[in-house]
DNA sequence: ATTCTCGCGTGACCTGCATCACGCAGAAAC
DNA sequence: GTTTCTGCGTGATGCAGGTCACGCGAGAAT
């Protein structure tokens, strides 16, 4: 069917509008050159695991379509997803630039096409064009305000139904039309979201078919449509 | 006593070991001089607040000495301490580098002496001199590290029990002696020590007890002194 | 067609911790 | 001196949500 898969995925990566929206735009054409010669694409089915949490770092990977599960687990084997990197995200910069083990595990999701840098070229490269490690330094700035903004979540709600309503709103506003009845697609598991939420499995089926019952939302296989935005925004208690 | 007060604070900023050992540190000597320019030292009683979560943001402040509060908190009034800031860090350098808001709220605990640096000067800064800016990267990288690594320990814990332990540990680890029987200052209010590991005051006091009757700890004063190290290490998880 | 597996739905239980409600001591304010 | 505040200690109470246990339907595998 695509049949020399690494050209396509090279194709496609050095076209692909998320990665130059991000860290790597407006490079001077050397620098652009410079980059090709350290990346390499590879593809990844779904379930892959591009590294995991505690591994010795490797470098950088750039993901330029699927999406990819970020999460990290306690000894007893219950989970936490700090996050779900969506096309033209870096994975691995913080520790890459700090040279320290991984801190999260990355999952693959939904198949996936990245660019791998190893840790050595991407300093050295960071170094000679002084501009990108600036572009650097942003996009770990944003990554840090999005743990921030999980640790909110986790740390200062009273109930898993606050939590799960802001997990719900956050999610249309990143995947979906934004009126009063919005409609995104959502193809995660409950065990997925109690994992992103902290809760269990249970409570988060509890909730679903409690929110359902009350009309704040539809479930139409993968699609979720949210009725009563407002209600929603309420138990997610808006200002947190 | 200690009269010019301005004068005081940049000399001892200026050989302050810990700036030095972190971002700043062996630096070409006109960028050495770029930043003198740029920046401005200040004192701040305790109870002062360097910044808000949600203000505009104004610049980095390196922290000299002293300690700041690096915390959160929702509509209701509840709050989240993310960290302690100790001297040598620079603080709101994420919402500067990506130009959103503060996303933490910043209050002095011990008086603190720290430097200020405009946010356009900072910038400027960062893109003569890209040196700098791998090291800003790399300490947004470590700032990120100690995130995930608080959304662990509030996220896969089980009891307040636990998150107490490992906070205890990870204190003494960083502010005293090492051993079985290990010493350190712990000048935190009960109120405060429940911030920061998402708990309630009384928990926390009835954990100190219990804690106490079990012969693991004992409590001198401000004095923190843990006594059966290998106790709160197995309430921890250990590899948690 | 039959077996497995996986994800969802629900009921029954039971416990950890938040919450409320005090008392008490030391420090600071007057 | 008395009063006020702030931080700590403790009991009583209630409930949210974790855990266990099971059923069911839909694919996938054989």
């Amino acid at each position: 069917m695509r049949a020399p898969y690494g050209l396509e995925i090279i194709e496609s990566c050095v076209t692909c509008p998320h990665r130059e929206e991000r860290i790597f735009c407006n490079l001077s054409p050397e620098a652009v050159q410079a980059l090709s010669t350290i990346t390499s694409a590879s593809a990844y089915p779904k379930g892959a695991t591009l590294f995991m949490e505690g591994q010795a770092v490797r470098g950088v990977f750039i993901v330029c379509n699927g999406s990819v599960k970020l999460s990290t687990s306690s000894a007893d084997g219950k989970t936490l997803i700090v996050r779900i990197a969506d096309p033209g995200e870096v994975l691995g910069l913080a520790a890459t630039v700090t040279g320290k083990q991984y801190e999260l595990t990355a999952d693959v999701i939904e198949p996936a096409q990245a660019n791998f840098i190893a840790r050595g070229d991407f300093l050295a490269f960071l170094e000679k064009y002084g501009e990108v490690a600036l572009r650097v330094a942003q996009q770990m700035g944003e990554i840090y305000h999005a743990a921030v903004a999980e640790m909110r979540s986790i740390g200062l709600s009273h109930s898993a139904g606050e939590k799960l309503a802001r997990f719900l709103l956050d999610w249309c506003a990143g995947h979906g039309s934004q009126k009063e009845e919005s409609r995104a697609t959502l193809t995660m598991t409950h065990e997925e979201i109690a994992q992103i939420i902290g809760a269990s499995r249970e409570t988060v089926t509890r909730l679903f078919t409690d929110f359902k019952k009350k009309r704040y939302l539809n479930v139409e296989g993968s699609a979720l449509i949210i009725r009563n935005k407002s209600a929603l925004e309420k138990l997610a208690g808006t200002a947190v």
